[in-house]
DNA sequence: CCGTTGTGTTGAAAATACTGAACGCCCTCG
DNA sequence: CGAGGGCGTTCAGTATTTTCAACACAACGG
């Protein structure tokens, strides 16, 4: 991550002068450009400063999630859908023009036994989804719910959790994780 | 945003003393010390070095997204969900619990004739959705595209956006939004 | 009891970031 | 052409951060 064009970039895009946006932000304009030519690092306080001017959290700027308006694709047909599948479970995700996406949203369809594993999952983020069609066990931090159609889940990924479908009949989920792991 | 605190809980969390990450980070404890008693404020590059031997990047480091561990529920079932509807749109959201969510997960039903409006929405983030019942019409940046069931989208939320069901039967869809507006 | 090892804090010196006032460049308007 | 105002950059000096080397306190074992 290079905080100079990063800083640059936004405020090309707000369209900015190094001087408006220190005015805005209550310093002084080399401040602006020492950082933006990335001959300083600037502390955490003067950064919070300038981008006080813009404005913009530290989170939004150091969240690489600002897209370029470029045409890329919308609409996905059914068959559209980038497959990661991984073992019995099927899933596929939408939203393969977006290389830099922030949710991960996911078709998956867990056929009878189907299970993401005893060793548990466990990675940064939040995740939420809702069950289309059969039923489905879901742990989590231990616990263990059954999912039945129409029912749904929002969890903290860092909790372990673990997905398994000891029924007869397949199970279809759909769901999001953000930021996207992929 | 309390750097200080938070760099303690994190470091405390991951159960190393003052001088262990400073080991790690390569800066010293006296940096360490500092820093969590906010008698400074750190340069990104310093607190990029800190982070480093968590480790932990920055983007991390500034979203609050550090749940503690609470007990919150997990399983929603169907009946449970939040009731957001918008005039003739329903829209249930998953994870009423959850307070601070990042993503906005939702089951939304549009009946035959209804519409977001002719004034577009258009917000920060990104969202995606598939269609699981029904037909409905999608307009983004100007673009009409028809969805059928299966289908799905990805788009970011700043494009001027519009959901509409021209047809006789009524459409559902399951959306998730990030970050959560609510 | 004392030495050892762990913890976090503090002070003066060294390194780095920030300010304020230049400068050079380009454009526009008289 | 020359004056003015916009732009980003640079440099010397000041302010702030970071280091290094202490210090005080607590826990453990000989």
């Amino acid at each position: 991550m290079d905080v100079g064009v990063r800083l640059q970039t936004i405020r090309k895009l707000k369209g900015l002068s190094q001087r408006e946006l220190a005015k805005r932000a209550g310093v002084t304009n080399s401040t602006i450009s020492m950082i933006e030519k990335n001959s300083v690092s600037p502390s955490i306080s003067s950064l919070k400063k300038v981008l006080s001017g813009i404005p913009m959290s530290l989170v939004e700027f150091f969240s690489p999630d600002f897209e370029q308006d470029s045409d890329t694709q919308v609409v996905y047909k059914a068959g559209e859908l980038i497959d990661i599948s991984d073992g019995a479970i099927s899933m596929r995700l939408v939203g393969k023009a977006h290389p830099g996406r922030a949710i991960a949203f996911l078709a998956e369809t867990y056929p009878p036994g189907a299970d993401t594993g005893t060793d548990m999952l466990a990675h940064q983020g939040e995740e939420a989804g809702m069950l289309v069609e059969g039923r489905l066990e879901l742990t989590v931090s231990g616990q263990t719910y059954l999912l039945e159609t129409g029912d749904s889940y929002y969890f903290e990924s860092s909790k372990p959790h673990r997905f398994h479908n000891p029924f007869d009949a397949p199970a279809k989920l759909i769901s999001a994780t953000t930021p996207a792991n992929f």
